[in-house]
DNA sequence: CACAGACTTGACCATCCGATCAATTGTGGT
DNA sequence: ACCACAATTGATCGGATGGTCAAGTCTGTG
């Protein structure tokens, strides 16, 4: 018997290579990684509460008392399937890249997010699904990577800005609105696909999606277009507005 | 005994004053309500699987027995939930006036949804996680209803383009990005907070979000800012990109 | 070949939870 | 005061489902 991570978000999962006289077998990694497929899929779709074991194990090919065996718990399986696709899921804004001149960072971030969210929506869901529930299992890692991470892009882009390569737009909402307008065809395709007919998938569709977005994100914060007295009507920022 | 709507996405619920003999009392009616309120609490947190009938009992003040005797089951309340929301929800879009110059409409329009978002995250996040699952139940609604209104709004989008009043811009896209990006707002308040330490409630906060907004989809639309060619680059529309 | 340990299985348990029922209490109208 | 019906309750059922157990089978290594 030989079994992994559980609750606690910090978990190690697996490492130890100083393997327990036999390590695990190539059909038991195979296994591992069907499990983790499968899980993803249906966590994605249905959540963690909508989803049963069962159903993961059907998916993955093998019986539920099998799936756990490799996974003690379901909450386990959970975890592992999201720090799984965590690092996937954040290495487009990693790769942010000071050298490079802002518009062509922004422009291959704001594409590559969008690809993503055409190449693995499951993923976008997955970590949808998570975060809007307070992201319960996910905070700790949140409060810190992702923190320190953000942190220093938002450092990046507020050194852009001074040396007015960039229009003054607070970075952390130009990150959320990279983060939104990319992930939203990702996690409403549903309704995205009811109300235009098309998918990500449709590379037509795809292109016009990606110039829409960049038009109206590149061109709040490239200095290349004058600013254009565009806020002048009154604030009201409390009405709900008729 | 009396019971109400139970799955059916049509669902009349109560209508009927026609009263069968004697209507439903002031504290029932009171009653009502307050399970309303408490179930839009709890499934827009923790999703229609993840929440326990009994602690919706609990947030509205009777028992898991009591509150069945107002919902025939956890379906019908839900569904109830749902549709009951839908329309506060859908003021704002349906509140894009032909009449008005297209800046003030859709400044306007841009306010009201982040105002919502401020006021009502739940029914945000109730939405969001119906439609990610897939929009089990307003599969229906979304394809009629919604279809024709938006349908209407994209169609007056388009007379303002051809009339010089808009820049070209896919209405459709505009519509998905006004919506993603105030939305954003409650659907990961969680992570905005993280993030920034702030929430739509602070005023100040709410102001900056919505001229960032306001900023990039104006930008993006409104004539009086000369296009710039932004889009040069190669589209590479393929890449996950480094 | 033998054996240790990875892998697999089917039967089973325990519990949670949505829903029903029978019975009681509260209340507005006549 | 009485009655019909709304409102409320506690007990209980039954199915679904996460998880355990004991008993295997398969496989690489000594």
């Amino acid at each position: 018997m030989r079994h992994f991570a559980d609750e606690a978000p910090a978990a190690a999962l697996e490492s130890d290579t100083v393997s327990p006289v036999r390590a695990m077998t190539a059909a038991g990694e195979a296994n591992r990684e069907r499990i983790l497929d499968a899980a993803l899929a249906c966590f994605a779709r249905t959540g963690l509460n909508g989803t049963r074991i069962e159903a993961i194990a059907l998916g993955a090919g093998l019986s539920k008392t099998n799936l756990l065996y490799y996974f003690r718990s379901k909450n386990a399986l959970y975890l592992a399937v999201l720090t799984r696709t965590l690092d996937m899921w954040l290495e487009p804004l990693r790769a942010i890249d000071a050298d490079r001149d802002p518009r062509a960072a922004l422009s291959h971030y704001i594409t590559a997010k969008l690809a993503a969210a055409r190449d693995h929506p499951e993923a976008s869901r997955l970590f949808a699904l998570e975060v809007m529930q307070g992201a319960p299992m996910l905070s700790a890692v949140l409060a810190t990577d992702l923190k320190a991470l953000v942190d220093g892009k938002v450092a990046l882009l507020r050194r852009w800005q001074d040396e007015g390569r960039l229009k003054p737009h607070d970075p952390h909402h130009l990150l959320f609105q990279i983060w939104a307008t990319t992930q939203h065809y990702a996690d409403f395709a549903t309704q995205v696909e009811q109300l235009t007919g098309a998918t990500l998938a449709d590379p037509a569709f795809f292109e016009r999606t990606r110039e829409a977005i960049l038009a109206s994100i590149l061109g709040a914060v490239l200095p290349e277009c004058a600013p254009a007295a565009i806020l002048r009507q009154p604030a009201s920022p409390s009405a709900r507005e008729p």
